[in-house]
DNA sequence: TAGGCCATCTGGTCCT
DNA sequence: AGGACCAGATGGCCTA
């Protein structure tokens, strides 16, 4: 995945960061100062870029540790991933108000005990939920993100 | 082979 | 001044 666009993709960035720095890369040997400068910095700006993207990355791949993912074979775009987090996201919501409902109307007493088993609750957020996938697939599926207005 | 997705580079802008 | 953030450009990899 890695693009050859530049030389300086290819090797470490610290290391090319130093290499520019002795002026004997990119052609600098005889370069001025300000250029050999600009160039150290441009690099050192490459590196920091990386490594924000990197981070981005990470953020990214918790984010799809915790949201449904059925269809084990092919993990989740970052579209797909922002996508599945906000409808998980309002339906958890709707989930919580609906129970708030129950809790004032005195009926929440007699809501099925196994909502609350730890089982229950881990199997939403876990990987894959092998048990009862196709109805819970059908709940999460029937929200979609256009149907909720974005705060 | 076209299209989707991604990593990287790059220059601009904003913030501290 | 330098770092963080962003968006555009570019090219590689993968899949239908």
């Amino acid at each position: 995945m890695k693009s050859c666009k530049s030389n300086s993709a290819d090797s470490d960035p610290e290391e090319l960061e130093s290499q520019c720095a002795g002026g004997k890369e990119f052609g600098l040997t005889c370069a001025p100062e300000r250029m050999e400068n600009s160039s150290r910095r441009r690099l050192a700006a490459n590196a920091r870029e990386r490594r924000r993207m990197q981070g981005l990355n990470t953020a990214f791949d918790r984010l799809r540790k915790v949201v449904p993912q059925w269809g084990q074979d092919k993990k989740l775009s970052k579209y797909e991933t922002l996508q599945m987090a906000l409808s998980y996201i309002m339906a958890l919501n709707r989930i919580l108000s609906e129970s708030e409902r129950y809790r004032s109307e005195r009926e929440w007493i007699n809501f099925p005990y196994e909502h609350f088993q730890p089982d229950a609750c881990c199997a939403y957020v876990g990987q894959k939920y092998s048990m009862d996938s196709d109805h819970y697939t059908q709940r999460i599926e029937s929200y979609q993100p256009e149907h909720f207005q974005v705060a």
